[in-house]
DNA sequence: TTAAAACTAGCACAGCTGTGCTATAAAGAG
DNA sequence: CTCTTTATAGCACAGCTGTGCTAGTTTTAA
């Protein structure tokens, strides 16, 4: 095995404990020293894998995206079109502890990319591939409706989707994973039969 | 005019100096120094006002509450179900500038009060009534439903609000004002058609 | 075995942080 | 006027920050 592969590897595992450190005390406590101390690490040697903070902090956000599309490239998708496309979305909430800490992460990193660049870049990437997943798999819900109706329905499921997201971050305790999925499937049912 | 009404004045410019300097530069860069300069004062000077920077913080947040408040105590709702639903979830989108910026600050905030107790408070406080908002403007659109079905519709348009604020924040040149009123309307139809 | 590459540790620097403190100026009350 | 409260300024402290740097250590290649 090259030592390449090793590399990301452990830069992986650096990654994840600046995750650890701002699901636990937030971003802008994700100094090095702190990335460093809870990956067990010198300051030294973190920095021999990441150049900057900056460089630290876009992988790490990165990380997020790729484990998200890991998921969706697992996923086995029905053929039915409305149990496809519930399948689909459903991965995307946060329905279980793993999923959560990401979208807490993810939440974090989406804030911060408001006044970040490089993080604004990841943001938009990831809001534009989330943006053409909802046309795909809402269309086949509305075979009938005309093209602006369905982009119509795409925003619509968009925005409900990241909104069940934040809520399924601040406020684990009321947004459970039956509550979102129950949303999520009156909405998935509500539009396919009136199209 | 006694001087505790120009203290709470003053309390109010400085806190919107902190609104300032969280859009421009980001909530982790909102320190003491940074928002005294901001404002245009010292930082004892600042500190006379507010104990610490939490409290500062605590209030800048509270006052972006109060502001949504007082815009929804001024509106003149309609008679009509539909246009007076659509009159107030209007009001709580980002469709002019002055709302876009408290926006963004407040998606900064929420963000943060995921780790900081204080401002998880006035999260939790807004997000409750946000719902309850929901709730009593929603029903009247769906007279013949039942209880449950009411509660799904709120907490549908509940998500889909904030969504469709959190992308104000985040694209302001995808979501604009037409096109968050687009989604709103179109969701506000769809529900009070089926119910 | 030897040389090179990769890795790790930790210190040093300059700069920013929140907060406590004192000193000065302004304003209002008696 | 004087006295007290309010306001403002700015310094000092201890502590954390990102990053550059050097010195060891381990691993890999030849």
């Amino acid at each position: 095995m090259p030592k390449v592969v090793d590399s990301i590897a452990r830069r992986r595992e650096l990654a994840q404990a600046v995750w650890r450190v701002v699901r636990r005390d937030g971003l802008e406590r994700a100094s090095v020293r702190e990335v460093a101390r809870e990956a067990g690490v010198s300051t030294g040697s973190l920095r021999h894998y990441f150049g900057s903070q900056s460089e630290l902090m876009v992988f790490a956000m990165r990380l997020v995206i790729e484990h998200i599309e890991e998921r969706l490239a697992a996923l086995e998708v029905p053929a039915d079109r409305l149990p496809a496309a519930r399948a689909v979305f459903a991965e995307l909430l946060p329905l279980d502890e793993e999923r959560q800490a990401e979208n807490e992460v993810w939440v974090a990193f989406t804030a911060r990319s408001l006044v970040e660049p490089e993080l604004r870049e990841l943001s938009n990437e990831a809001y534009g591939r989330l943006r053409a997943a909802c046309r795909k798999w809402v269309a086949p819900l509305l075979p009938e409706a005309a093209a602006d109706t369905v982009e119509m329905e795409a925003e619509r499921l968009f925005a409900l989707l990241d909104g069940l997201a934040v809520h399924g971050a601040m406020h684990p305790e009321q947004a459970t994973a039956d509550h979102l999925l129950a949303v999520l499937d009156h909405h998935l049912h509500q539009v396919s039969a009136t199209g």
